[in-house]
RNA sequence: GGCGCGGUGGCAGAGUGGUCAUGCAGCGGACUGCAACUCCGUUAACGCCGGUUCGAUUCCGACCCGCGCCUCCA
């Protein structure tokens, strides 16, 4: 029983070993918090949290770091125009987005470090860097020499060559090279602001991760993840300065990252004008919805996302629910996964689609044959539902519960029922689909049985 | 220009050198007063052309098409 990777920077898949087999570390890549964040923001944060889950089932400690990035120009940007604090902006939206990813089932991670929180290691990692020759002080600005860097480029398989022909940004004049990046920039005035040796000023971008990853982890940690975009530049960069920060010693032993998501079969973007908020699509569907399309194709995979998908999982759901809902006078049980379809599937490069399908195998399974069989199959369907995150609700709140504040409430519900019902016995048919008729108006599906009439929101 | 990825049934989406993905939708039947749910059955796919092979959707090559990164981006 071995778990197997796709490591970005070998390109195949590879058995994971962690460094320490009792505590496995992971970073990944959280948001810079300048505003609500969009469905494809939501992708890595359930796989990872699904890759966590397998991972504290196969490890006595995991150490999952997710990062806030809370300084940034486009952070500043967003202050500015709303004449707040880019403190008050970020905390904001940090807020939000722990918010939102909740409901999608994320745990919080571990550790979730915030930048601003990080100065005085960023500094002493700027100043090694310096020392050590890969880094330079100009026009107030430190930044890191990729010509230093024999290796740079590696991981995300670009050679410098090829980046400088291709290169389509403006060289800023204080940079020795195309390619170097800031490490520390001068603050303008009203921006937040930090002393260092150099300049009154703040962290570049990529410095944060290499700070925070190496004092919450350790020098290399055993995963790091993030969105494919990440690839180049942010991870080649960070593993760069962490690398000739610490004497050659890789900054993650695998690397990870996910596919994007693409919303009506087109790539997600602004000027489109076709992104979808996490916040948003949550006022309509179920955070496990979410949840469901995005576990649905295998991470590394583009995904498709759009409304009838949602429909679809919403069904996918229902069906897994209300065999729960049918099957709890079962006994519960704890049952082994080790040997489950759903449970290896995880095991091979999170293979979450196929895991799914296992799901409603089990589903089937807990519908039918012996009872003894029964009660395992339900067991392990629990089992791995909560491994993917799902299926995380009592299955009367997953039917029942209103998110519509005009729904019609379990009373009127329930009186329409027994009106229903005494019509049925009057043999008054016309009457009786007539009320159920208007109940699926407002929403309400019936659903007759010999124990009575039940019922669910559509 | 450089580097890389992908084209699977109506939709989504795994996977595999040789009977099955799976879900949603569809169709037929059972159940039901009729439905819903559930159950049983069922239709339907591997971009194109070659090659390797007893056999290829799966391996190899060419071609067509689509996409990503190289700039902030999950």
């Amino acid at each position: 029983m071995e778990l197997r990777i796709f490591n970005s920077a070998s390109r195949r898949k590879e058995v994971f070993e962690p460094i320490d087999k009792n505590r496995v570390t992971m970073y990944v890549c959280g948001p810079t918090v300048y505003n609500r964040v969009h469905i494809g923001n939501a992708r890595p944060a359930v796989i990872f949290d699904t890759l966590f889950r397998l991972l504290k089932s196969l490890y006595p400690q995991v150490v999952y770091a997710r990062n806030i990035t809370d300084v940034d120009d486009k952070i500043i940007d967003v202050a500015n125009k709303r004449g707040q604090k880019s403190e008050e902006i970020a905390k904001l939206y940090a807020d939000f987005y722990s918010k939102d990813m909740a409901r999608l089932n994320c745990e919080p991670p571990t550790i979730e470090p915030f930048a601003t929180k990080h100065i005085p290691e960023i500094l002493d990692m700027i100043e090694v860097l310096i020392r050590k020759g890969f880094a330079y002080v100009s026009e107030k600005h430190v930044l890191f020499s990729v010509s230093s860097m024999p290796s740079y480029g590696q991981l995300s398989g670009k050679s410098l060559h090829d980046l400088t022909i291709g290169a389509r940004v403006e060289i800023g004049k204080y940079k020795r090279d195309a390619n170097d990046f800031v490490l520390w920039k001068p603050s303008k005035k009203g921006e937040p602001a930090w002393d260092s040796p150099w300049s009154r000023g703040r962290p570049g971008w990529h410095i944060e991760c290499s700070a925070m990853a190496q004092k919450h982890l350790g020098v290399t940690v055993d995963i790091h993840g993030g969105g494919l975009d990440l690839l180049f530049p942010h991870h080649e960069n960070e593993t760069a300065q962490s690398c000739c920060a610490n004497g050659g010693k890789p900054l993650a032993n695998f690397w990870m990252h996910n596919g994007f998501i693409q919303l009506d079969g087109q790539k997600m973007s602004k000027s489109l004008g076709n992104f979808k908020l996490v916040c948003d699509l949550l006022e309509h569907h179920p955070g496990e919805v979410l949840r469901y399309v995005i576990l649905s194709a295998h991470y590394r995979s583009e995904q498709q996302f759009n409304a009838s998908l949602l429909e679809s999982a919403k069904r996918s759901l229902d069906t897994l629910y209300r065999c729960l809902q049918s099957t709890e006078n079962l006994d519960n049980i704890v049952v082994d996964l080790s040997t489950n379809n759903g449970f290896l599937a995880l095991l091979d490069d999170l293979n979450t689609s196929e895991s799914i399908s296992e799901l409603h195998a089990l589903a089937r399974q807990t519908r039918q044959g012996s009872k003894k069989k029964r009660v395992v199959a339900r067991g392990k369907l629990l089992s791995l539902a909560n491994m993917l995150g799902l299926l995380q609700q009592n299955p009367d709140d997953w039917f029942k519960k209103a998110h519509d504040p005009d729904a019609l409430s379990q009373q009127e519900i329930e009186e329409a029922i027994l009106l229903r019902q005494q019509a049925k016995e009057l043999k008054d048919f016309g009457e009786a689909d007539r009320i159920r008729d208007s109940l699926a108006l407002k929403g309400v599906v019936l659903q007759d049985s010999r124990n009575g009439t039940g019922w669910r929101r559509s």
